[in-house]
RNA sequence: GGCUAGGUGGCAGAGUGGUUAUGCAGCGGCCUGCAAAGCCGUGGACGCCGGUUCGAUUCCGACCCUAGCCUCCA
């Protein structure tokens, strides 16, 4: 039985799907302006793996992901490059993508953007606005009403009065309250924009995703998704929008996942303490990245440090070393020892490190077994490839990997040139120049590794 | 100030009312020409103070500290 943590009860509940057998799901996607940091590579991975994992289940899922493709950021950014809106956002939304494959992360299912979707949103706002949820203020804007919506505040805990008393904003005197927020922003001179029955403008960023994931999935659906910071207000705006125009309940379930750190605080732009995902991607393997993330709870913070993404090397190197070298095999019965274990800790709220350190005892079991039994260590091998795979990670070659990076310098041919010399030395007992060639390579990243069946090379 | 989540061994990171997390690093051993990898063994922990309990890192309360949200943000 999977638990899931549910932000809305603040407590893990047994999942059960709006239709049994079928999850539909919708996790806020990136703001097209920029390169994806490393804090969306964690949502982007994070929610792979919780696709994956029901699909395991034997769940069919409906992915939606959104784009948001038009916003205050979107147009200034532009402006400061002076090219069209739309060419910025289709370079970045080109770059996420190219991110996100390089991953290992799985396409949605639907990728909907919000400048698709102007209809669907117009319609939104003027269900709210025939249901006095909403209301036009004087500079064309239009805004959603916060004190008609009663449970206003559930899914952060926040209640109304704390938050006009916190407030730290001036107040925007077109608001009837400050709390209010904007459906429909009216058009500047210059600035893109759609015809609606209020004027040209175009949309504020709660009421997309609004439209966008009840297009895509329905008034209902199972789970909503995204990191840490959009809980207030945006999806709490969410709720309130959705549920005041179809007067039911809008998601059973809401997921979010912890932050990204840098020395113990938040990674964003606005701090500018962010590194990107291609950056990143640039000096350590996709598979690297994605285990750093994985070997935390997905609620837990993750804070970002080199040493981290080498302990991450660490241990992929010692997963493969346990699979380098077996023989083709089935994976063999699904629900051993380890699978159970896997299950189990997936199934306790997706508990990735738990899941890990269950293949990690499987890892150690083929090297325990592999001398005396080779076949067996093969079915294991398969079998940890498998588990592995539910968490995207162990589906490449083995030999592939420890042998990847990190030799710059010397070629694959040369490398085996030297190999071949050390062995000659080795054969006539020439210890001295045997150890000069493993120094030298090992001054290049590279270590040697002399075995029953001949000698083997890997990168440190 | 309001609200939320945390404080676990050298580092990372799970978990539990009494029994080995796991990975990296350390120490001893096996193997090896020497190494590396692997295997066997091993040291080391639960912020602070009270309380409940036969027994608390785990439950309760206070305190200290950290991060986050309350403003755009994954």
């Amino acid at each position: 039985m999977l638990y899931i943590h549910n932000s809305l009860t603040k407590s893990k509940q047994p999942f059960k799907p709006i239709t049994p057998g079928e999850v539909r799901l919708y996790v806020c996607g990136m703001t097209v302006y920029d390169y994806c940091h490393l804090g969306h590579a964690r949502v982007l991975v994070v929610f792979d793996g919780v696709v994956r994992y029901l699909r395991r289940l034997g769940y069919k899922v409906t992915y939606v992901r959104n784009i948001t493709d038009i916003d205050d950021k979107i147009i200034r950014r532009a402006q400061e490059n002076r090219e069209e809106y739309s060419a910025l956002t289709a370079r970045f939304t080109a770059a996420m993508h190219e991110d996100a494959d390089r991953l290992g992360v799985l396409r949605p299912d639907h990728e909907p953007r919000a400048t698709q979707h102007i209809g669907e949103i117009i319609a939104l706002i003027q269900k709210l606005l025939d249901k006095h949820c909403a209301y036009r203020a004087k500079n064309g804007d239009v805004y959603y009403d916060v004190s008609r919506f009663k449970p206003y505040g559930a899914l952060s805990g926040k209640h109304l009065e704390d938050l006009r008393a916190g407030a730290r904003v001036e107040v925007d005197e077109a608001k009837d309250d400050p709390l209010d927020f904007v459906l429909w922003k009216a058009a500047k001179p210059g600035e893109p924009s759609w015809p609606s029955p209020w004027g040209a403008g175009r949309p504020g960023w709660h009421i997309e995703c609004s439209a966008m994931s009840m297009h895509c999935l329905g008034e209902h659906f199972d789970i909503h998704g995204g990191g840490l910071d959009l809980q207030f207000p945006h999806h709490e705006n969410e709720i309130a929008q959705s549920q005041a125009a179809t007067g039911h309940k809008f998601v059973n379930v809401w997921m979010h996942n912890g932050f990204v750190q840098v020395d113990e605080e938040k990674m964003s732009k606005s701090l500018g303490n962010f590194f990107t995902l291609r950056e990143v991607l640039r000096r350590y393997h996709s598979e690297e990245v994605r285990y750093f993330i994985l070997s935390s709870h997905y609620r837990s913070p993750l804070n970002y440090a080199e040493e981290h993404l080498l302990n991450a090397r660490a241990a992929l190197t010692r997963f493969y070393t346990a699979l380098r070298g077996l023989p083709e095999a089935a994976p063999g019965e699904e629900q051993d020892e380890y699978g159970a274990r896997f299950t189990a800790a997936m199934d306790d709220d997706f508990n990735t490190p738990k899941a890990l350190a269950a293949l990690f005892d499987l890892a150690h079991r083929i090297n325990a077994v592999r001398a005396q039994d080779i076949r067996q260590a093969a079915q294991l091998g398969a079998r940890l490839r498998r588990l592995g795979g539910i968490l995207g990670l162990l589906q490449g070659d083995a030999e592939a990997y420890l042998q990847g990076a990190g030799a710059e310098g010397l070629s694959r041919g040369e490398i085996e040139r030297l190999l071949g010399e050390r062995d000659a030395a080795r054969k006539r007992r020439d210890w001295a120049e045997s150890d000069r060639i493993r120094r030298h390579l090992a001054e290049q990243g590279i270590v040697i590794e002399d075995g029953a069946a001949g000698t083997t090379w890997r990168r440190a």
